[in-house]
DNA sequence: ACCCCGGGTTTGTCATGACAAAGTATTGAC
DNA sequence: GTCAATACTTTGTCATGACAAACCCGGGGT
């Protein structure tokens, strides 16, 4: 049953070449990462085929030369992914590549920029104002405590298209505002070394005001998608609050949800 | 350093009592899911304090009488779960409640029972009909391929919340209108061991029809929010479709993202 | 023809032992 | 007193070995 030199045992897809399919002990990258991005290479680059099955555990460990644990690892970290499907008794298959696990903060940061719709943004406001009791609340300080709260119009396409407005806690991070018009939150935020780890959104809508519509390039009583968003670190520490307003006719919230 | 029949080595939190932390081995529940379940009740329950390190694994391990990769497991599976976070040469902390990766796979209807807002469904349309083009893509069949295709009104304490049109591959899943209005339709898959794994959904928002108002008890033009979903198995099978509006004066999407 | 049972395959769980790497605290020299 | 080197603690990685549980399939009995 064993193949040697070829991770398939698949009679769907053409045998792979015989490829060195091996591991460096000497590098410091993990063996179980070794092998874990081995074989999504294999998988991405359509190697092994959908639907296809794995080498079982025990083949695959001994021809790697690496123990049944480590194999085990790799293979879990590609299931944990969404690549890899296991069953007791059957083996390892891949998955339809429709349902990879995404990354899920990555997606709703600056959606726009990776969109390549020339995104572009007005700082309308930035200063440090004592904290209102929503702001404060979810942020949790005191109200009153000063927070960083600034106000952006992002444009895409030369078209407006949200009124977002957010609270940091002063401290975390120094803004101003050519940098914040050049790029994301977020973005600076990672530079800053600040890393969201977890947030929560709450997404609604609402008609426009008249003021909300003429920013934003509407007629009043349009609809709006609204999303207020707190973010925390590893730790537990609120990063940032934001309540955003998004033109409905321009925008939808795309997500990726996955069970387990 | 070792405090016995203590979890916690911690100095903000008053000593736990000695209870007995021991495992079942007799038990068919997997040791490593014992020990986190426990360690879990204990962080829940708030007797583990937030930030208050747990007791390290070698210790931890022999206390209990497993090993510790047996330790290891159920410390990593509640990291998963953002319970915990780990540093190497400081330990392991409990992290703020806020920080709780949650379930998020879940229906309107579960979540509408867990909230006690009495929900109620009322079947406007079910039968098998040859899938339009939108509904043939999003299902990865032929257009014109029979799908049992449905539409509900939602109401919660007796006020129309939403209105829902799903299509489902035939043959997955037989469906009655009084099975369909007793439970949510994620209940039904579950319990003919249909699991869904991964979703993609989108929201928006747009106005209201006047036969949309009429039947949701708006007015024309009233904001709804639109979510439209694809639900796939572990394997990419694609299991539903879902086109649903929500009144947005009563109904707001919340999500929990985590990083990682 | 159908059903049950057993053997083979594959993943799931667990123990033991060992060393490496990162972070913290202590100690020593200057 | 301050700074750097060292020791210690704690998690990270890996190997080996063993048994259990679930699944698939084919053979034999009814």
């Amino acid at each position: 049953m064993t193949n040697p030199g070829c991770l398939v045992t698949s009679d769907l897809s053409p045998p792979s070449p015989a490829r060195a399919v091996e591991v460096d002990r000497t590098s410091p990258i993990p063996l179980y990462f070794q092998v874990a991005s081995r074989l999504q290479e294999l998988i991405e680059q359509g190697e092994i085929g959908v639907g296809s099955r794995i080498e079982n555990e025990v083949d695959l460990a001994e021809r790697l030369g690496v123990s049944r644990p480590t194999t085990r690892r790799a293979i879990q970290y590609l299931v944990e992914r969404g690549m890899l499907v296991r069953k007791r008794g059957v083996g390892t298959q891949v998955v339809h590549p429709k349902v990879r696990r995404p990354v899920q903060l990555t997606s709703l940061y600056d959606d726009l920029s990776a969109a390549a719709r020339y995104p572009r943004t007005e700082v309308l406001d930035l200063r440090v104002v004592p904290a209102p009791a929503e702001v404060a609340e979810a942020l949790q300080v005191a109200p009153g405590t000063p927070v960083t709260w600034f106000e952006r119009l992002r444009y895409a396409n030369d078209e407006p298209l949200a009124l977002m407005h957010n609270a940091i806690p002063t401290g975390l991070l120094t803004l101003d505002r050519t940098e914040l018009a050049k790029h994301g939150l977020y973005e600076l935020l990672r530079r800053a070394g600040i890393v969201p780890q977890v947030a929560t959104q709450t997404i609604g809508a609402r008609a426009a005001t008249a003021a909300e519509a003429r920013v934003l390039n509407e007629k009043r009583g349009a609809s709006l998608l609204t999303m207020t968003r707190t973010a925390w670190d590893a730790t537990g520490k609120a990063l940032e609050y934001g309540s955003h307003l998004y033109r409905a006719s321009r925008y939808s919230f795309e997500l990726n949800l996955s069970a387990g």
